[in-house]
DNA sequence: ACTAGCACCTGATCGC
DNA sequence: TGCGATCAGGTGCTAG
């Protein structure tokens, strides 16, 4: 979200937008109103600063925001042609740039709230990321501990700490030699420092080499791959060797989705959730 | 108040 | 060639 973040912002700061077309509702079904209001929210607005909190996207539109949030098949892509499969919402800038929303899994939604220069409601209820000026370490690490579940569990809830998705989470886990359902109250103070900071590591590595991706749904506004799947870890490496002992990675079943991890360096827990 | 589990989608790939 | 099962990077709602 940080590599399409930085794609978008010279694209769209400054500029207004003088044509929006919704092409498919489910794209806008959190707008009360539907395609009609979210298209008459947008159309005329001038584009300030392009933020991000964790996956979820905004520019401020002045009265407005415009929150974006990618689900698991979302891009915004510039310069298209117009008839794209997947697109399913198109903005035309005032400089004649033409803006595209993609998302083959529609997971993804486009929403103009309400706000004013603050966090928009619909961001507000998850925790900050820790690439934010607001994250507080320590205030981040009370959370995680104070839950009662495993510690993948945490990292992927956006209201703990914000931003890591299934990818991260399992590098995170590997590079501290943790196994995903480790209590998260059996955790040190130290311990759940530790993991946080290997997260924002992890993270800051990825966004170094342009973000991940594994195929053409992962790419930044022009289309561009990123190139962190090279240094994955274990994430999508099952069968292949750990890169620390060797022992081949495994893949587990996990809240219908994948964990890897190595059954070596990332033992089964003692108290495990 | 908190946690777990599933529903929401399309498309690619694999085994039979 | 076809068909069902499985897999994919994420929420958001709700039952317990």
């Amino acid at each position: 979200m940080e590599t399409v973040r930085r794609g978008l912002s010279p694209i769209l700061r400054g500029r207004r937008i003088d044509q929006v077309v919704v092409q498919h509702p489910r794209a806008v079904r959190r707008q009360p109103g539907g395609a009609a209001e979210f298209e008459t929210a947008v159309r005329g607005a001038r584009v300030g600063a392009v933020h991000r909190r964790g996956k979820y996207l905004w520019l401020d539109l002045g009265q407005r925001h415009l929150v974006a949030h990618l689900g698991m098949s979302g891009q915004f892509r510039v310069g298209l042609d117009p008839g794209h499969r997947h697109e399913r919402a198109r903005f035309l800038l005032e400089d004649g740039t033409v803006v595209s929303f993609l998302d083959q899994r529609t997971f993804g939604w486009l929403l103009a709230d309400h706000g004013d220069g603050t966090v928009p409601s619909s961001v507000a209820h998850i925790a900050p990321d820790p690439f934010e000026s607001g994250y507080d370490l320590t205030a981040t690490s009370a959370r995680l501990r104070g839950r009662r579940t495993g510690v993948k569990r945490a990292l992927l809830d956006q209201t703990v700490v914000s931003g890591i998705g299934n990818i991260y989470a399992d590098e995170t886990l590997w590079r501290v030699r943790m196994h995903p359902d480790r209590a998260t109250d059996s955790l040190a103070r130290a311990a759940a420092d530790g993991l946080l900071r290997a997260a924002h590591e992890v993270m800051a590595e990825a966004l170094a080499a342009g973000g991940t991706s594994f195929d053409p749904l992962y790419v930044n506004v022009n289309g561009e791959s990123g190139w962190f799947a090279r240094d994955l870890a274990v994430y999508g490496r099952a069968g292949e060797p750990c890169r620390r002992c060797g022992r081949p990675i495994v893949r587990e079943s996990f809240m219908n989705r994948s964990s890897h991890r190595c059954p070596r360096c990332q033992r089964v827990p003692a108290k495990r959730r």
